[in-house]
RNA sequence: GGCGGCGUAGCCAAGUGGCUAAGGCAGUGGUCUGCAAAACCAUUAUUCAGCGGUUCAAAUCCGCUCGCCGCCUCCA
């Protein structure tokens, strides 16, 4: 089966299939390094995080490319109110970057390439569109000039008479159509430069892009992708720079991500109203956020909310209890013991598969395909509650292997890749640690329970029961007359 | 003003013309228990914002109306 993808481009979903067989070259926008990245921004490296991993697991080789833009005006800006150099602030958001990715369980891009790292490709892409009559140098600036490319406007489906119409753009009175845009700055005094034909300068925003896609992945690649705020200017820009230089289609597919929202708008800085992914990992398991981001589609909004976590959590330990149940299971089957599991939980669990293969085929409807696993969930806890003390083998065997494949398909996001049990254990006593109770007290008031339970003083008992869950704490009587108890995830 | 998207149960969310409108959370009922908790099971939309149209058949296609959101300025 092959993977359809909804290109921007067409407006429409289309069957994917690389220029070069079985090898996929994908482009994906980073961050402009200024500040710590907020959850929208872990919500972009999470889907293509996925959507790479899915795409490998179908069989192909991806080379994946995502840069740092570490050198523009907010940059500057920023560096300037700090009094640091523009270098400085960009690693040392980078590093946070990175330390983000990690926190967050994403594999790394083969490649991470830094603007700063790549002026000469820049210079030569915007040389290249000079003399091809695409870009004119006003006074040290070079500015790409709209009118002279035919497909300007197509990726966002805009033309400039409606841009113009739009009257939100500041006329500049070196350009010659006010939609013109900078390819490079000339630099004031005290900001970062380097030299070029037209003088000290540096880039300016689409077309680093333009220029490292270029060099890493070739002049025509397979898949672009960003937020979906990235279709106008910024990827309408690098076509236009892109494809003005080399006359060939720059790339096949434009995958655009939704955007997180809070209260249902959007999170932007401009607004205060963004949360960093470090203040969203203070409080939950990065595996929550991603099992959160994966429940949606990634180009429909997500609302983030404590509930909506909340529900996550919940979720996600379904799954791993489920898990942990299956791995509890006696190792050896019982030869002499008739099946329990019907035809009808059998086949659930063996086409889990097929089914969860085809909605993440289907422009990787991740939350389809985790629809799927929890259905199949359902049909192993079902299978498990009917089992005997000693069950057949082929049960177990069942069981183990819905487990194993629940285990893999969903590795493809990211989740469940604890080991079940000490998964639990390990949230549990992350809890415990912030509770206002303490083990001893716990035990010393369970040994009073006990006690009251001895001499059938119920209510004394129930007392008992209550106030421990009151401070978070689950008891449960056992069959032995021991209680166990647990913190209340 | 131009362009684009969305509106499915209390909440979240899939559904790309045709089998019972996935799944999760919450709720309710049950198994278990001295009573509980946990876990598990069962159950919860004759209907998809509204109104028309196309079709043998529409949540899905078309038109209009209402409501929400995004882009057009830096933005994931």
């Amino acid at each position: 089966m092959t993977v359809s993808i909804y290109n921007t481009k067409s407006g429409k979903k289309e069957p994917f299939s690389p220029l070069e067989k079985g090898h996929i070259k994908l482009y994906v926008c980073g961050i402009t390094a200024y500040d710590y990245c907020h959850i929208g921004h872990a919500r972009s490296t999470l889907v293509f995080d996925m959507i790479v991993r899915y795409l490998r697991y179908k069989g192909f080789k991806v080379t994946y490319v995502r840069n740092f833009t570490d050198i523009d005006d907010k940059i500057i800006k920023r560096a300037q109110e700090q009094h640091t150099t523009t270098e400085e602030l960009a690693n040392r958001f980078i590093n946070a970057f990175h330390e983000d990715m990690e926190s967050l369980g994403n594999q790394h891009p083969d490649l991470e390439p830094k603007a700063t790292e790549n002026i000469p490709e820049i210079i030569s892409i915007i040389t290249d569109l000079i003399h091809k009559g695409y870009a004119y140098e006003v006074s040290g600036d070079v500015y790409f000039k709209v009118e002279k490319f035919a497909g300007y406007g197509s990726l966002s489906g805009r033309n400039l008479e409606d841009m113009m119409a739009g009257a939100r753009i500041s006329i500049n009175e070196q350009k010659v159509n006010p939609m013109d845009f900078a390819l490079w700055k000339s630099s004031k005094p005290g900001e970062p430069t380097w030299d070029s034909p037209w003088g000290p300068g540096r880039p300016g925003w689409h077309i680093e892009c333009s220029a490292m896609s270029r060099k890493f992945l070739g002049e025509s690649f397979d898949i672009h992708g960003g937020g979906k705020d990235l279709i106008f200017p910024h990827h309408e820009n690098e076509i236009a720079q892109s494809e003005a230089s080399t006359g060939k289609p720059f790339v096949g597919t434009w995958i655009h991500h939704g955007f997180v929202t809070i209260k249902d708008e959007k999170m932007s800085k401009s607004l205060g109203n963004f949360l960093t992914i470090r203040e969203i990992l203070e409080q939950y398991p990065a595996e929550v956020l991603r099992f959160f981001v994966f429940s949606s589609h990634y180009r429909t909004p997500l609302d983030f909310s404590e509930t909506a976590m909340k529900d996550a959590q919940t979720g996600l330990d379904r799954l791993y209890t489920c898990l942990a149940e299956v791995a509890k299971l006696p190792e050896h089957g019982d030869p002499g013991q008739n099946p329990a599991a019907g035809k009808k939980n059998a086949n659930k669990i063996n086409s889990l598969v097929d089914r969860f293969v085809s909605a993440m085929d289907n422009d990787f409807n991740s939350a389809q395909a985790l629809g799927h696993i929890f259905e199949v969930v359902k049909s192993m806890n079902a299978i498990r509650q009917t089992l005997p003390a000693a069950p057949a083998e082929s049960d177990l065997a069942l069981l183990r292997s819905g487990a194993k494949t629940i285990t893999e398909l969903a590795g493809i996001m990211g989740l469940l890749q604890h080991d079940p049990v000490a998964y639990i254990k390990t949230k549990q006593e992350k809890i415990l640690s912030h509770l206002a109770i303490d083990p001893r007290t716990i035990e010393s008031l369970l040994r009073d329970r006990t006690a009251a339970r001895d001499e059938k003083n119920w209510s004394r008992a129930d007392e008992i029961r209550d106030e421990l869950l009151k401070n978070n704490i689950e008891i449960k009587d056992e069959a032995d007359g021991t209680t166990s108890w647990q913190v209340k995830i």
